[in-house]
DNA sequence: CGTGTTTGACCCGCGC
DNA sequence: GCGCGGGTCAAACACG
């Protein structure tokens, strides 16, 4: 904005000149502008086959929906669907009253019919001793779980089922590498995705997988947006900083347990461990994390990241021998050795997700709205949103939000609704961020023409990451669900993405914010390959 | 009065 | 078997 504003001007036209293409070029950068506009055009053309694939899509998710409304036992088509779906007496609300729900799950304890069990304390302490837990109890479990009450009561689809083959139902049970059971010997492999599995499974029994996520806070805990009761504190062993326990309370049942501690080298820096899986639907501000938390097992558990897993990871098994995760997001972890990692404590599976590392990906995870702001929002900051955002010029991945819809109290979660990118979130804390208020009074064309020309950069970057990511359809659908919820929502919630890019035209005027933090958290299913290699080829 | 937090006691797994 | 440490319970307390 000011080096615009106060170049002299003879300087001024001549990069207005260069810009507009008017002056005399060398035949470098006649080269670069070539290659810019062909790289432009094979964007274009990549905008147009996204928006091919994403009608597909949507084309495929609404005959589902056909299917699953005809049918007379929709549940028995979603055997794998998390308990979201009996829940309703959990909550004593009617699904047509409930807001849309995205359940996210992570980890084990799946079988809703032995859910109650499950949790109680006596048969977990059972199932411990007997060390032979079933794989559908005892395996990890990543879903996605969507509730439109509008359309069905009963549409609790999990994401996979959207893949329209009972086979990737089979094989996300398949995929899970951290279950402890020997029951997992039993079943057949005949791939070698199961061969890699089965050295994990020789490892010693171990529980149930948890989270762990560091991140700058300045708060006593960060928001998920799940609420939780403290039912202890403990000074643990080597940190002089008490730990908390909490556990989730959106659910009385709900078995999900969070610890909180400061870090004792950084006191700022506060470290969360998330174990367990929610039984109930998650709002959309909680999938956020939840995504966050998923994305890190999931790509755990898909490759070798680093190399202090030997036991977690798949020895042999990298980025470039899984072919279909060499994408910028898995590049971005990749790049940032100590961002994501796992390990094992106290037979934990543990996935350390690093907030904390700079210029990686997430390189700011900004929790603006922790529950200790929540009470002192004001109304130029009522709508609480959490930030994968990244400097531009380092990462690999744009700056998105997700967002959601205002919290009433720090006590309660509210209704969350997909909020797409908005400018106002980027007048207020964060200055590095990529995308500026357009409302500056120091625009001119040529920041309008860079921040667009950055934009579409940024889009094209956000759409190879996506597009090379194998989970790419599931996160389409995700994201058709997502839209799907919102059109009958309401479309004043959502907005505009702020420029021109692929992202817009791959769904008209509306953004899928929902891409940066669902990515690679969505499905564990090795089906959408097809899908990303053609997306992956078509990137370039 | 309902809800959430604090905190000492207790339980249990693990290592020696 | 014993001690240690992590995790949980539950009564007392605080707060709105």
């Amino acid at each position: 904005m000011m080096n615009s504003c106060f170049l002299p001007t003879s300087k001024r036209s001549k990069m207005e000149a260069e810009l507009s293409g008017s002056s005399i070029c060398n035949n470098d950068q006649d080269q670069l502008l070539k290659s810019a506009k062909a790289k432009m055009g094979e964007v274009k053309e990549e905008n147009q086959k996204l928006k091919r694939l994403l009608s597909q899509i949507l084309k495929e998710y609404q005959s589902l929906e056909k299917q699953i409304t005809s049918m007379g036992q929709p549940k028995q088509s979603t055997t794998e669907t998390n308990s979201s779906s009996n829940n309703e007496d959990d909550y004593g609300v009617k699904d047509q009253d409930q807001p849309e729900m995205v359940s996210l799950t992570l980890g084990s304890w799946n079988n809703p019919c032995n859910k109650k069990q499950n949790y109680d304390k006596k048969q977990e302490s059972d199932d411990s001793l007997n060390k032979t837990r079933k794989v559908e109890t005892g395996g990890l479990e990543l879903g996605l779980d969507y509730r439109n009450p509008r359309v069905s009561t009963t549409d609790s689809i999990k994401y996979s089922s959207l893949e329209n083959s009972n086979k990737v139902l089979k094989e996300d049970e398949n995929v899970d590498t951290w279950t402890s059971t020997q029951d997992l010997k039993v079943k057949e492999n005949t791939n070698s995705r199961e061969v890699d599995d089965q050295e994990i499974l020789h490892q010693p029994q171990v529980k149930k997988t948890r989270v762990c996520i560091r991140s700058r806070c300045d708060s006593p805990t960060i928001h998920d947006g799940c609420h939780w009761r403290k039912y202890g504190q403990k000074i643990a062993k080597g940190n002089p900083c008490p730990r908390a326990y909490y556990r989730c309370t959106v659910s009385p049942n709900c078995p999900v347990r969070k610890q909180v501690q400061r870090c004792p080298h950084d006191m700022s820096i506060l470290i969360t461990t998330y174990e367990g899986t929610h039984n109930h639907p998650l709002p959309l501000s909680a999938t956020a994390m939840a995504s966050a938390t998923s994305a890190a097992a999931s790509m755990i558990k898909s490759s070798t990241l680093t190399s202090q897993t030997p036991t977690l990871t798949r020895p042999g098994l990298t980025t470039s021998s899984l072919g279909l995760h060499s994408s910028n997001f898995m590049t971005t972890f990749n790049n940032n050795p100590s961002l994501i990692s796992a390990s094992c404590h106290n037979s934990h599976p543990t996935v350390t997700l690093d907030l904390t590392v700079p210029n990686s990906g997430f390189s700011s995870f900004d929790w603006l709205s922790s529950s200790s702001s929540y009470s002192s929002a004001t109304s130029s900051r009522n709508s609480s949103f959490l930030n994968f955002s990244s400097s531009a010029a380092s990462s690999s991945l744009p700056s998105l939000d997700f967002s959601t819809s205002s919290l009433p109290t720090s006590s309660s979660w509210a209704s969350g609704y997909l909020l797409p990118y908005t400018n106002h979130h980027n007048n207020n804390t964060r200055t590095n961020n990529i995308y500026q208020n357009p409302s500056n009074n120091n625009n001119n064309v040529q920041q309008q023409q860079q921040q667009q020309s950055l934009n579409e950069t940024i889009a094209a970057v956000a759409t190879k990451a996506i597009a090379s990511n194998p989970n790419f359809q599931s996160v389409l659908a995700a994201a058709i669900s997502s839209y799907v919820g919102n059109k009958a929502n309401n479309d004043q919630k959502m907005t505009s993405f702020p420029s021109s890019g692929a992202l817009q035209s791959a769904e008209s005027s509306r953004s899928l914010a929902l891409f940066p933090t669902s990515l690679p958290a969505l499905s564990t299913s090795k089906n959408n390959a097809s899908v990303a290699a053609d997306a992956r080829d078509n990137v370039g």
